[in-house]
DNA sequence: CTAACTTTGTGAAATCACTCACGATTTCTG
DNA sequence: CAGAAATCGTGAGTGATTTCACAAAGTTAG
């Protein structure tokens, strides 16, 4: 695209986190906040909320701070919030059905629209407000979700993310394990919840603070 | 806290993944396995891989690759998977019972082995073998862990987590939307559900591979 | 045994991310 | 209104991580 093109990756995992913060100010009626508040809110060093907000111009005022009105508004024009992300969520284990019963929708622009499961116990309940088809069914009942979460078993984890890529998904984020191989349009996000705890534990015993 | 001092922190993130895989090619049965054929599995550049092993001394052979046998022993003591790291879950709602039920114990060195909430109606009970006790009796049922999941609702996430460094807690996994504050002596990961979904969202739009 | 092939380990370069520190500008106080 | 205080935006430095690319060493095949 244009000069967003050139936004730090890391800037922009950022983003969401001080969309939320700051929505969080505007709603509680703040009218000003400053990089160093708002450090100590999301535990961002302030220079570097400052660079990040620097890409998209000067969005402050010097000796004053931001306009939490602006930025909200900003924000959620960069963000897309208007405009709702509509997600499928396949494997409704216990990962799964606390994500469906997680809501989504509070300060965010993504919304779970429909579940799959191979269970057909499961088929035709409803959690959280979205229906769960049969897994077999994925290819007529996905409609042209983009992005899906991945909550099965590990094994499952391939020859699902193969059928979602058919479909046209160009994002995944995985809780699974394994480690899916995609085409290079597609982006894959792991959360790896094991991986998570282990390296936590690891930097406890190396890593003493 | 010799040589191990200098590992780069990229690195110790992804030896438990490196760990998990070669694990797995172990219990198959394969013999030997080159940084190539490790980086279609796992993901990660083969220079990389090389380079992360590297840290630990010349664990491979030229011309060959690795020993699957000799790489397991060594990232299993490396990793201290002999020894398990005790945790604590606080907060049984949805994503907690998941990780209960979750066993994270399969190619994993943590256990969670108490559990906490403030819903009476849920002590007493016992989800995926662990016990739940009710979160006023955190100070006595803790016992002596030192690593923490938290997934109690955000309100709650600073008041419990002061409690939990009371008792001596030195790592927590947070999933609360809310950025904790702790002592420099204390490591905290988050996770944040949202900010995952919404980061995709963000980098689909404006990153297209 | 030799030649062709494979694969590691690593210097060096490139890339990416973070932080310091300060001039410029505005706000605040009396 | 003047001086003090606050705060941004950013140049420049530092640090961390990744990647390239290749010599060295081992393996394999005939």
């Amino acid at each position: 695209m244009d000069e967003e093109t050139k936004i730090p990756q890391a800037t922009a995992k950022r983003l969401p986190l001080y969309y939320r913060f700051i929505n969080n100010l505007y709603l509680q009626g703040k009218m000003r906040v400053s990089s160093k508040e708002l450090s100590d809110a999301v535990k961002v060093d302030s220079a570097t909320i400052r660079r990040d907000f620097s890409y998209f111009g000067a969005l402050g005022k010097k000796g004053y701070g931001y306009n939490v009105e602006h930025l909200v508004q900003f924000f959620r024009k960069t963000l897309d919030q208007d405009e709702t992300t509509e997600v499928a969520l396949i494997g409704v284990g216990n990962l799964g059905t606390a994500f469906l019963n997680y809501n989504f929708m509070k300060n965010n622009n993504t919304k779970i629209v429909v579940a799959f499961d191979a269970d057909k116990k499961r088929v035709g309940q409803t959690i959280g407000g979205v229906p769960i088809e049969h897994i077999d069914d994925l290819e007529e009942r996905m409609g042209n979700v983009s992005v899906a979460i991945l909550t099965v078993p590990s094994q499952a984890a391939q020859g699902i993310t193969d059928r979602l890529i058919g479909e046209g998904v160009s994002g995944i984020l995985n809780f699974t394990p394994a480690r899916i191989t995609v085409p290079a349009n597609v982006r894959v996000h792991h959360i790896d919840l094991s991986v998570e705890l282990q390296s936590l534990a690891y930097f406890l015993k190396h890593y003493p603070l």
